[in-house]
RNA sequence: GGGGGCGUAGUGUAGCGGUUAACAUGCCACCCUGUCAAGGUGGAGAUCGCGGGUUCGAAUCCCGUCGCUCCCGCCA
């Protein structure tokens, strides 16, 4: 080894010891006769000195030296003299006094910063992303990323799971994302797809009697990216036979839990055990079956009462039988002018019009009791009806108070908006909590106006809740899933479910969803014939690794969490990914790029 | 596929129709023996993303295009 003890360790108690240190200079104060340098490598830093009296050739070498230059030192740990101690650095009461500097590689000056965290353009950043990933906050998010990893393997194989891999060149998997396809050459015209998820392989495993599995799994999926959405991510894929959905839960729960507390222990717990909201709840109070509870901000049905206004629009809406709802931003009125209101309520209201709604409703509460409200839905109701409304939605003084009235969708849609804006605008996020929540009793089915049929709301193996199997019959859309979803902080975390491991019920659910037996056998033929040999009843979860680590690191995006990650068009900028392929690699895949494209070339 | 924001020395930003494009930081040189965001003095560094247009005059206004990003669609 080229060090003897890394740049984080040394203490008082090394003071006396020859050591041999090797890292990145982070910093070089040079003051004439005397240079300081801060190297740092993975575990931290440490005060090298280099005196021009009592270590010439040392200090001959420090001159030379540039930040990020990589160097080795061989010197002795020393007390710091009385005063010079930094309090702020780990080693900070000692320094390394060097009697020999090496320079093992030099560097030009870094295209970006590396010794400061500041604002950068994310094209420098992923161009030269080796300098990114060197930045210490990075260093931390990619190995608070290895330790999640490290800790479910160790919790699960505690818990007689078996890690097993499955294959990334495989067949198209029953989600609804679409499939990256790679050409087969010795199969010419033929396709492998990318697994979406290890689905129908963890079902497989369980019909092969593994009991309990699991997988730190790639994942792919050719749809539009996001700051919570990569082309390429990371499950932790896990599947139980003889289970129920509490079963599931439970472990789940626990794996939750315990995480929480070994790797991010500063962290509040919004409640223990996890809070469950069924979908409806969800759906109803927060507009999103991924709330964020991290803040109140709920959606409250008014319907009752705006219908019997004066405003037209609200009694046409619930005459139709659309909801009235009301979401409380405390104190947002405050003392805010007439012209203020309106600019902010203006703002808002752009915002909710990307998700089609028509208009914002508002009524501003004055912080004078005695006051008239402001607001220019606020005179169309009577007095009585709005110490009711004033009532139901708890109005303080100053507050505002924001309608949205449409079809149920755009109402759900208004609200989830509005509620991730208002918490943003008036600052109710606690960066420490993580609201942790279990949303679960999903509908099996979603119907598909466009195709006129029922859709599965999540995939077509999830089981119906036992005592919803009549309404598969007489009412599919009332019929409950044994899906569950994990939510943290508004973010999907995981999702899951019982799987139908009876023959004869899965054919039941194919014609609900237009689904033909032979198309069907055609796509999964290969799972239908193993449910034919003893399936055990079974369920699991996938769990997004990405977002659980932007979370515990506190990143507002995963690519802070993914060391090469892929911009928004899916590019990777330092290797230029993806490219054009040599024309001899199209002819042995069999294939013709379209010469349209081929123009751009 | 659609909408918004951003693009100016190495880096991060200011300038938003009018002389020589500003500030911070980094970089280079010199001075400096207890600094740790060291300090001091001096210096170099920008065809203002790219292409076109409007104008006497464009970093600034308009159109197109490319890149990054946020959102809708898409995706659980």
């Amino acid at each position: 080894m080229l060090k003897t003890h890394n740049c984080g360790e040394l203490r008082e108690e090394h003071i006396g010891e020859s050591v041999t240190l090797a890292g990145w200079v982070n910093r070089r104060r040079d003051q004439g006769g005397l240079i300081f340098i801060d190297l740092r490598d993975r575990w931290g830093m440490t005060q090298v000195v280099a005196d021009a009296d009592g270590t010439p050739d040392a200090h001959a070498v420090a001159e030379q030296v540039r930040n990020e230059y990589v160097i080795q030192i061989e010197g002795k740990v020393r007390q710091r003299p009385d005063g010079t101690e930094n309090p702020e650095l780990a080693t900070g009461a000692i320094d390394v006094v060097a009697d020999t500097i090496t320079i093992l590689s030099k560097s030009k000056t870094p295209p970006i910063y590396i010794n400061k965290e500041d604002r950068m353009d994310e094209t420098m950043r992923m161009q030269y992303r080796y300098l990114d990933l060197r930045r210490p906050s990075m260093q931390n998010n990619i190995i608070l990323r290895h330790r999640i990893v490290k800790f479910i393997r160790d919790y699960l194989d505690n818990r007689g799971f078996v890690e097993i891999e499955t294959p990334i060149l495989f067949k198209t998997t029953p989600e609804g994302a679409r499939d990256f396809l790679v050409p087969s050459r010795l199969n010419p015209g033929k396709f492998y797809a990318l697994p979406q998820s290890p689905q129908q392989l963890k079902q497989l495993l369980m019909v092969a009697g593994y009991e309990r599995y699991f997988q730190i799994a790639r994942c792919f999926r050719d749809e539009d990216l996001r700051g919570d959405r990569q082309p390429e991510f990371t499950q932790l894929d896990l599947e139980m036979s003889f289970v129920e959905r509490e079963d599931v839960l439970q472990l789940n729960e626990g794996l939750v839990l315990a995480l929480v507390e070994a790797l991010v222990p500063e962290k509040k717990l919004l409640s223990k055990p996890l809070r469950r909201l069924t979908y409806t709840e969800a759906m109803e109070t927060y507009g999103t079956d991924r709330p964020d509870l991290r803040y109140k901000l709920e959606a409250i049905d008014v319907s009752d009462i705006a219908g019997k206004s004066a405003f037209a629009p609200f009694q046409q809406n619930v005459a139709d039988g659309k909801p009235v709802k009301v979401i409380r931003a405390p104190g947002m009125a405050g003392q805010l002018s007439g012209t203020a209101l309106r600019k902010v309520t203006g703002e808002l209201e752009t915002l909710i019009r990307d998700v089609g709604a028509k208009g914002l409703g508002y009524i501003a509460m004055p912080l004078d009791e005695t006051a008239e409200v402001k607001g220019p839905i606020g005179n169309k109701f009577t007095v009585e009806q709005k110490l009711a409304l004033f009532e139901r939605v708890g109005a303080e003084p100053g507050d505002l108070l924001l309608f949205t009235s449409d079809t149920r969708e755009i109402v759900y849609a208004v609200v989830d908006k509005l509620r991730r804006e208002l918490a943003e605008r008036l600052g109710l996020i606690d960066p420490q909590l993580l609201a942790f929540c279990w949303v679960i009793d999903f509908p099996l089915f979603i119907w598909d106006d466009e195709a006129q049929r029922w859709d599965p709301s999540q995939h077509m193996f999830t089981a119906p809740m036992p005592e919803d199997l009549e309404l598969l019959d007489s009412d599919p859309g009332k019929a409950r899933g044994t899906q569950y979803d994990l939510v943290c902080n508004g973010y999907e975390i995981g999702g899951g479910s019982i799987r139908i491991h009876d023959r004869e019920l899965q054919e039941k659910i194919f014609p609900l969803i237009g689904q033909t037996m032979e198309h069907a056998t055609e796509q999964f033929g290969h799972i239908l014939e193993a449910f034919e040999y003893g399936v055990p009843p079974h369920g699991g979860i996938a769990w997004g690794i990405d977002r659980l680590a932007m979370i515990f690191a506190g990143a507002p995006n995963i690519r802070e969490v993914i060391a090469f990650p892929k911009t928004q068009t899916g590019a990777d900028i330092m290797a230029h990914a993806p490219s054009y392929a040599e024309p001899g690699q199209l002819e042995e895949l069999h294939i013709d790029v379209v010469a349209d494209v081929l123009e751009e070339a």
